[in-house]
DNA sequence: ACAACTTCCTTGCGAGCACAAGTATTCCCG
DNA sequence: CGGGAATACTTGTGCTCGCAAGGAAGTTGT
């Protein structure tokens, strides 16, 4: 077995502590400009990206990253701030939509171009167009070489 | 306010998603393997490269960017475990020394090999060298240059 | 040397999340 | 069409973590 190289280090052990300095202060800037946290703001983004700006619960979810429970329980947060409503789905019902409300859309329209703004203090600037590129194209090659070998690995 | 564009996006997004799957990934091979979790790994991992194997809480807390509320959770289960042990340093008896047990040590031994070998399976063999040293570069300068507007804000 | 302040750890409490179980609804197939 | 399997959400429970408060030990100033 192989330790780890110098190059191998220095770039996986920088992932780690910036990825996690910035996750840091992005969410300590959302939350203290507009009181909300990155969960409650990853919902308002995708609900407001939807059509009908609402979505099943379940979609949700899988698009989040979180598990049924942790939706459920997040939402009720977020009804209970009045910025998202929940609505039986009309054809199936199983399903509840999560609706942005109104006042929802005006915190996120108020809170997004803050969030960028942060993004780019934060992590952005600091980096040259080159090394945006490099980094971008890096995180694909990762993400498609990955779900190739997860894939090999479940063949169907 | 200026939008993300293409290639900031790319790279912002990329970074997101590639680590948080990774993360996962590895804390799913650690508990599969090992029985432990990231967490807990962290903390041997310390106390393994301390001078005496043992370090003062405080200053562990530190290193793993834990509230000292959070470490003393931790450091519970990991004393119920047998895998570290609290020790009450003799110089200052406010400070508990945390120290790895010689069954801690063997479970380290154990897993550090696998957990590279995640690290690599997961993300460092789906990059080139070069594309490894650019990551490395790009994470150190946003380190450094975070760092250095931080200093501004608060100087001294 | 005594009081006030600081440091270090722990405990009470609450938030966020996952897993497992429960309920309601829909789908599928004989 | 009827019953079993699948799907969508909710609830119960437990874990991890942070903040605030508390208590013990050390430090400092007069």
């Amino acid at each position: 077995m192989r330790w780890l190289d110098e190059t191998e280090m220095r770039a996986w052990r920088g992932m780690v502590e910036v990825f996690s300095d910035v996750r840091a202060a992005l969410e300590s800037d959302l939350l203290e400009q507009h009181g909300i946290g990155e969960g409650d703001y990853g919902v308002l983004v995708h609900l407001a990206e939807a059509p009908e700006r609402a979505m099943r619960m379940c979609d949700l979810a899988g698009r989040l990253h979180l598990s049924p429970s942790g939706l459920t329980r997040r939402l009720d947060g977020l009804v209970r701030d009045g910025l998202v409503g929940r609505v039986p789905a009309p054809d199936d019902r199983r399903v509840t939509l999560a609706v942005l409300t109104p006042k929802g859309q005006r915190l996120l329209e108020a809170a997004a171009p803050d969030h960028v703004d942060s993004v780019r203090r934060h992590f952005l600037d600091h980096l040259t167009p080159a090394q945006l590129r490099h980094l971008g194209n890096a995180m694909h090659a990762v993400g498609v070489r990955r779900a190739a070998t997860a894939a090999q690995a479940a063949p169907a």
